[in-house]
This record gives C-alpha cells, structure tokens and sequence, in this order.
DNA sequence: ACCGGATTTTTTGTCGACAATTAATGGTTT
DNA sequence: AAACCATTAATTGTCGACAAAAAATCCGGT
C-alpha cells in the first residue's frame, strides 16, 4: 500500500494553533507554582475537549511564546503530562498527544475496574454517614447536569463521583492511582465520543451507594464492575491503521 | 584541588557526603537518557543501602559537582525522585530524602495489599505453564540466596518475586503502579529493618504459586495478603515526634 | 522522473547566569 | 540575658544561549 502522496509538500502531523489553548492572561502576580499549574490545566483541558487532538505536536518553544514563559517551565509541564500519560514525549522530537491504542484503552479499562475493585471495600470500612450523605449530595448534581444535557459538566461530575469514591477510601496512594485511571478515561472517552452521544447512565452510580451503604461490599463490586464495562462498550474507536496524518489534515482543515 | 573543606559547620540536617553516593565514573560517552539513569540508580541505591538516610538534604550544587553535570538534569532527576517518593521537595528548600512517617507506612502497605490481590485474578487468567515455570525458577534463587544469608541479595529477589507477579498480570498500568509500590516498601523495610534482623520468610511465596497453579485465586489471595501482613508486623518505626534534627545530627556524629 | 546522499532548518538537550526566596547571622534594645 | 529586627549567606526558580540530534529540503546521478 503506498502511502507517499507526491506533490503533498506540508505533510506531517499538524502543530499547535493559539486558539486551540485557552489563553489565559496571566494575572499581574502570580505565585511561581501557579504558572506551571497554569499552563497544565490549559493543556490538559484543551486535551480534554478535543482542541488538541490525538498526535498532536507540542513544540516547546510555540507554548513558551504562548504562554510567555521559559523553556525549562514549559519542559516541567511536559514532563508531568508525560507522566500522565495525556502527551508522549519521544527523545529530540517534538512532544505529541498521546494517542491510546485499542489494546491500551482495553488495559486501561481493565485496570480501572481493578482498581475500583479494590478501593471499594476500603471505602465501606472508614465511610461515615456523613460521607455517604456527600456522595449523595454528589449524585444530585450529577442528575441535575445530565437532565439539563451539559455533557461537558456532567462528564466532570461524573467522574467527580468516582474519584469521591477514591477520596473515601481514605488512602492517598490508591487515591492518587485512581484519579490517574479515571482522568484517562474520560480523556479516552472525550476522545471516542462524537459529541451528542451522551450515554445516559440510568443510575448505577446511585445502585453501588445503596450497597455500600447497606453494607454490602461485593454487591458493590458487581455493580461498578458492571458500570465500567458499560461505559467501556459505549466507545467505539475509531481508528487508522498506521498513519493518520491526513484524517489529521481534514479535522485541521475545519477550523471553527 | 582540595575536595571538602573540612571547616564547616554541620548543623542541622546532614548533607550529602560523597562516600554516601557510589560515584560510577562516567564513561567515555554515554548515551543523554544513560546520564540521567545513572544519577537516578546512584540515588536510589544510596537510600536503599542506607548510606542515605531520611531527612539528609540533598542541595542541586552538590549533586551537579558529585556527577559532574549540570542542575538541569539534577533537577529533572529530583522530580523523577520526588514523584516515586523517594525524596520530598519543598520550594525554595533543598531536597531531602523522604522520611515515611508511621501512618504513612500503614497506609503504604494497604496499597500494597490492595494492589496485590488485584492483580493475582489476572495473573490467574493469563498466566501460563511457561510462566509458572519461571516463577518457580525464580523462587529456587530466592531460597538460595536466603540460606548463603546474602541480605540485601535475597531482598531484592524477594522484590522480584512481586514484580514478576506485576508483569504477569499483563497490564502495563498496574505493573507500574505495583512497582511502584513495591519499591517504596522494600525502601521502607531496609529503613526500619537493622541489619541481620531477616525476616525468614518460610514459603510464602511459594504457597502463593501453588495457590496460583490450582487455579484457586481466593486462596492466593488469602496467603498473600497473611504474607504481606506478616512482612509488615516485622518492622519496627522507630520515630521521633516533631523534630529529628538532633537525631539527624546524631547519626551524623557516628561517622565513620 | 525517481532515488540516494549532502545540506539546511527545525527542535530538543544541557548548561551557566541572574533574580527571588528562605535560612542563618549579628547587632541593638528592653 | 532574651527577644527582635536588619543584614548576610545559601539555595532554588527561571531564563536565554549554545550544541546536538532529527527532520525537511535540495540536488545530482542513473
């Protein structure tokens, strides 16, 4: 199969644009841990709502301009985002999105309901009354947000709740491991979800607080392992064989 | 060239000595990303051996000098470090090797537990004869080690055996995360563990593969989780309340 | 016209310099 | 003598500069 498109001079994966990063203003004085966090949240939500997709190049010096900063902060953020796993830093080559294979996003669910797994019968041995009534609370905005469609907010909430559930098992280590799985996730589904798609997810959040609350540790399990695989089947990936500059190309193109 | 002047005054937290980092001569040429290791495993080991102990500071000039290179790769080293726990990083403030406080500990093995049994479901699904065979290859090396009584040998076999178990598993994600985690411990026992206290640790290990190899995951489970709890009861903290200094400059005092 | 090698361009890797921040020191007052 | 404030010293935070690697481009041979 040939691949070579001759007269096809800009051919490449497709480079950062201003409008594809929120720019936020930097505020006359901000504390110096504030920048780096800047400029991750803006990258990570530009990931997260599609301006930046997969493959993506991120040439430190365009974000360094963008953002008005040095290298060595713009270096700091990548690496963390490397870390994540939201881009792929590749030795003297610019850093791209990361773009999660269909077996990666199958681990990635598979580690997920493991972790979840495990979290949960830590959640029913130090969970008080007050923090069920939070979840609940939780689960009250997320209804309301899914019933008015703002997918976008409702994505947050949702996983809102699962990373809630991170919180309660009162274990920071599992707590921090989760909340990376679950970013990915979203990321994941942000990435395969044509928006409008929402998946209406009746209430197996609410199903796996009723046991909890009742005590019940494995019916928990069954029923968030039941929900994850949901949310797993209901993406559909689409994706190209070995090379997807020119699908690259055509959603450039389209420019908002 | 005079290497340290002996005129200063150590108060406070100790720093850094040369003795206490195995200086690896760097090779005629190295690879970038081999430079980087090297600091990293010259780090690691020195807190795994002990010759680093919690709360000594480790300021980017004297690392730069020590392995001769510049603070931009200290300082990505030390990230990397900070990130696997391994130093904690205070802004404005030098580096200081991590000291795990006692609940720190506790939940760290919780982790660890949790983690674990996770993970054996899924070496269960995928493991195969070959598989077996090489873990029970693995745990005849243990015991061998175990009975020459060659310490620090045995313990890193004894990581191993976990972090094959990791691998087995399948799952990059939960690989790390275990790594991790096993890391962190085995650092925590070397800490807390004096030196000729081993812990013998029967056949666990063992138990867990035959276990395993019926397929009976709720027992592997259940030997494993008595096995890391065990591994847990054997150290001791030995913890100051608010301020160690003193004892830092104890430590100090005794030198060899 | 096409392929392969030399050249230019783009981009990262690494370093030392300067500014900012914190800890340590010393001097003055009560 | 103890506490408080000003000054000094040590250490990190951030930046641009230069070198090295890879990619993109150009050019001559078949």
């Amino acid at each position: 199969m040939s691949q070579s498109t001759p007269g096809t001079k800009n051919r490449g994966r497709p480079k950062v644009r201003p409008q594809a990063l929120a720019g936020q203003a930097p505020a006359a004085r901000e504390k110096p841990a504030e920048k780096e966090n800047r400029i991750h949240r803006a990258i990570v939500d530009g990931v997260m709502e599609q301006r930046l997709k997969p493959g993506t190049k991120l040439p430190e010096a365009a974000l360094c301009e963008l953002f008005g900063v040095g290298r060595s902060l713009v270096q700091k953020v990548l690496q963390r985002l490397a870390h994540d796993h939201i881009v792929e830093l590749r030795p003297n080559r610019s850093a791209i999105v990361a773009m999660p294979s269909r077996e990666e996003v199958g681990k990635l669910f598979e580690a997920r309901r493991a972790l979840e797994a495990a979290v949960l019968p830590l959640v029913a041995e130090h969970a008080t009354r007050a923090d069920y009534a939070s979840l609940r609370r939780q689960l009250r905005k997320e209804h309301a947000a899914m019933h008015r469609y703002a997918q976008t907010e409702w994505a947050g909430l949702a996983s809102a709740f699962h990373i809630r559930l991170g919180e309660l098992s009162r274990n920071p280590m599992l707590r921090r491991y989760l909340s990376e799985l679950i970013s990915r996730c979203s990321l994941v589904v942000a990435l395969f979800q044509p928006p409008g798609n929402a998946t209406c997810e009746h209430d197996e959040h609410e199903r796996v607080v009723d046991c909890l609350e009742k005590g019940d540790v494995r019916g928990a399990r069954r029923e968030m392992d039941r929900h994850l695989r949901d949310l797993e089947a209901h993406i559909q990936l689409v994706e190209e064989d070995t090379d997807l500059s020119l699908a690259d190309m055509l959603g450039l193109a389209a420019d908002p």
